[in-house]
DNA sequence: ATCCCGAGGG
DNA sequence: CCCTCTGGAT
């Protein structure tokens, strides 16, 4: 397929993407099991490299085990690590979840910051992470969460040329009103999982093929 | 062999 | 910029 060249068919296009988008998964949100904010920390620095359904199958003995984050402080990360070790890089894991409980405790009384400035300090918690418990923890865009779906999907879609989580997340942000921010990231994590897969992209059941440029990328 | 809701350190 | 950290599914 041709691509657009004008800002104009850009926007309509942008616009196309987003109506499927919409007809596809209406309501999608976040797929980390997780019953407050804390928990959807702990969640989202468990699942880099980890599939969330493999996260899913360890947080409910995790926080049950360890109800309070006063808990998580108190453990020794060696400890922890055994608990989660079926999520792979269990021993920075576990480092940044018993870091993160405790600098939560100390430098802002127990609550998870509002603010993705502060939320950056805690460890373990980066823009993904910071985006993704802002945005479906407490509802606040505060950017655009850019795992390994997002960046392959917007790349295949050409939403993006860059390579980077941050840029790309950039390019993002100066396309999609803010509005969009928080659902978009879901709706493509959820593409990602089950259409535009990364290995064998299933093309033919794409309600997008009439969009995607893949076919350039791929081939 | 490749991929999964990445982050930290050099 | 690069590298390392890791298990489990496909």
């Amino acid at each position: 397929m041709k691509r657009p060249r004008s800002k104009a068919d850009k926007q309509a296009r942008l616009q196309q993407i987003l109506g499927i988008l919409d007809d596809l998964y209406p309501n999608v949100t976040c797929a980390l099991n997780h019953s407050n904010a804390w928990e959807l920390l702990v969640a989202t620095i468990l699942s880099a490299q980890c599939t969330d359904e493999r996260v899913n199958k360890v947080t409910p003995g995790l926080f049950a085990k360890y109800p309070t984050i006063e808990d998580f402080a108190a453990v020794r990360p060696e400890v922890l690590a055994v608990d989660i070790h079926s999520t792979g890089f269990f021993n920075n894991k576990a480092k940044s979840v018993v870091g993160a409980a405790q600098k939560i405790l100390r430098d802002f009384g127990g609550e998870i910051p509002r603010d993705i400035e502060l939320l950056l300090t805690v460890p373990g918690a980066a823009r993904k992470t910071a985006n993704v418990v802002l945005g479906s923890g407490f509802g606040i865009a505060s950017g655009v969460v850019v795992d390994t779906h997002v960046g392959r999907i917007a790349a295949r879609l050409d939403l993006t040329r860059e390579e980077s989580p941050v840029k790309v997340e950039r390019d993002l942000i100066a396309i999609l009103p803010q509005e969009r921010w928080i659902l978009f990231s879901h709706q493509l994590i959820h593409f990602g999982r089950g259409i535009c897969v990364a290995r064998k992209p299933r093309c033919g059941e794409c309600p997008m093929a009439d969009l995607c440029y893949a076919e350039d990328k791929l081939a």
